[in-house]
DNA sequence: CCTTAGGAGGGGACTGCTCTATCCAGTTGA
DNA sequence: TCAACTGGATAGAGCAGTCCCCTCCTAAGG
């Protein structure tokens, strides 16, 4: 079923149809409407790989995460998906699992596909990924993440000042002896930075992380329990826990309010990532948000301004999350 | 960058390289080393439109999803991407928001890239996607569901049966007063289907739903509360809550834990998917495992076995979700 | 020692399907 | 009558794969 087949049954040429259905050039309404109807009535679908070939226009935009088990990048996935509404670009999504190599798999698959431009999390790449993305010549869009080097554009919030401004939040608060629970990711750099500039905060105020612990695989929210647990049995005298994201929080949280202890009097407690789950939860999480939504609509804003050759305005953006103090951090 | 540039920079024929980084026909290590280095210094990446255009085989999976924001997709995308892994077909996927004309609108677009398969998510469809799957001369996996016609092969769980099996056991257990909360999406079939099969079961053990509602938006968390708390007021003497998802069943634990009522032998409660978020809950939420990973690895290997040309075994594959009572419904 | 078969290594020509660029014929209007 | 369009056709390109062919070397047979 090509082109042929329908100029065939329409009577004109390939040319003619091909007009028609991409509504390029002059056509009499006459001959487009016999077109229209013989590739309905053929149920003719174009070939977009011969014709990305021919016009070497692919309206594609390669999207790379790490995840999708974890909802912040679905979020982010739907911000792009809403900013590239309006335009015939099409997003298509490669997973990464957080692996540097995967990376590099992903990347050249999509690259081969020689897409109009590329959304990929992070700023920490390998130096061939690097290299590909620099020498693919299409719109790069780094999310996420700001704190570092972008290949061309980027948008993202500060995990380093994030982290930072939670720790003012807690020490301001008066909390002095902080435990921290996170997951166990080496290649997560978002939440290596976040915990980077809280320590590095805390540090400043003379004080030092009491414990830490990570957990890899399984619900959460079992984990936030049983890691908290785990920690005040160690420390008994912690005041505060830090969580690096919302679901091991929502966890902890659940596990003292089993345990009465006042929260946020006797120990306070915060997340990361500002997740909707939170706002049904006994006692609302402090959190940050991480501004997910947005991120995917400006990144997606800035790829269909430059692709279709118009003026993209600001392409290194840096967003502002915002604290959110809930009921769970007392107000310094 | 073409097979051209590679070929000149190595010495060697376009075919040659074409063998070479195909890993096809026969070349001496000496040339292959040959071409190899020259394609990495020069950051070749092959042009996949072009490959697949020559030899119309395209390494690409359609998967057709309704949404993104429940989890419950992005885990039946990590089984299509788990069970696709030792083969180097690669999904892409498409959201279709509930919506069958941005069905028909997705479909469309990937058809035409001439896709090896496709994994869509429901039986129903509007006509004019049938016609295009029907048409387009690869397989196609129906997933989720089974009450219906599929069009080819197909993989799911039974949702009329599910509802009438949490009706069973609700009847069973001896609650009679019956409330029930959804999703207002009439474009949710496997909801409404689980909903007739629910309402008929009562049905025949003569009871009848005393109310139902159903929300829209916002976080599923915070509405599972509010629509518990009016509910209750409005029938104060209900005993049983079914909800169409956990999360809003969540909601509605959270709430009448809050209040103190005696869960459950005041009022039992029950979801639907089992989602792991449930495990750290202080009451478990008697749910029913939709088998969403499995459904989605079935899928992808069914469609991977008929691909490569092998046998897929079984292609209409209902499988057999798991009730959990938790501890929110009395064991009849 | 020569012949010959066979296989390995590599090349040439053409194809796939659509789009771009160019060109032509007929029409319209001044 | 000629210029300016309009509707439509023809030719060629885009890049890598398939099919088929050729060359050269090795090894076995006589």
């Amino acid at each position: 079923m090509t082109l042929r087949d329908v100029s065939e049954a329409s009577g004109v040429s390939e040319m003619t149809v091909s007009r028609v259905l991409r509504d390029k050039g002059d056509v009499s309404a006459a001959t487009r409407a016999k077109v229209k109807d013989a590739a309905k009535r053929l149920g003719y679908v174009p070939n977009r790989i011969a014709g990305s070939l021919a016009s070497s226009h692919v309206n594609l935009i390669a999207v790379i995460i790490p995840s999708l088990k974890n909802m912040v990048f679905p979020e982010v996935l739907s911000g792009i998906s809403d900013g590239l509404d309006d335009t015939d670009l099409q997003p298509v999504f490669g997973v990464t699992e957080y692996r540097p190599e995967r990376e590099e798999k992903v990347l050249f698959e999509m690259l081969s596909w020689r897409p109009a431009g590329i959304i990929i999390a992070g700023l920490e790449h390998s130096d061939p990924s690097r290299a590909m993305l620099a020498q693919a010549g299409i719109p790069v869009v780094e999310i996420m993440d700001t704190d570092g080097d972008p290949i061309d554009a980027c948008v993202g919030i500060s995990h380093r000042r994030a982290g930072r401004e939670m720790g003012e939040a807690i020490v301001a608060a008066g909390y002095r002896r902080i435990g921290f629970m996170g997951t166990q990711m080496p290649l997560d750099h978002r939440a290596r930075k976040r915990f980077e500039g809280f320590t590095r905060t805390l540090a400043k105020s003379g004080i030092e992380i009491t414990d830490r612990d990570f957990y890899a695989g399984g619900s959460a929210l079992t984990k936030g329990r049983e890691m908290t647990q785990a920690m005040l049995e160690r420390h008994p005298d912690l005041d505060f826990l830090y969580y690096s994201n919302d679901m091991i929080g929502a966890g902890g949280l659940m596990y003292l309010l089993d345990q009465g202890v006042d929260i946020p009097g006797q120990i306070g407690l915060a997340g990361f990532n500002g997740v909707e789950l939170l706002d049904g939860l006994p006692r609302k999480l402090a959190t940050m948000d991480a501004c997910r939504y947005e991120i995917g609509t400006r990144a997606a804003r800035i790829i269909a301004a430059r692709v279709l050759g118009q003026d993209p305005g600001e392409e290194r953006v840096q967003l502002t999350p915002r604290i959110d103090l809930g009921d769970t951090l007392i107000r310094g």
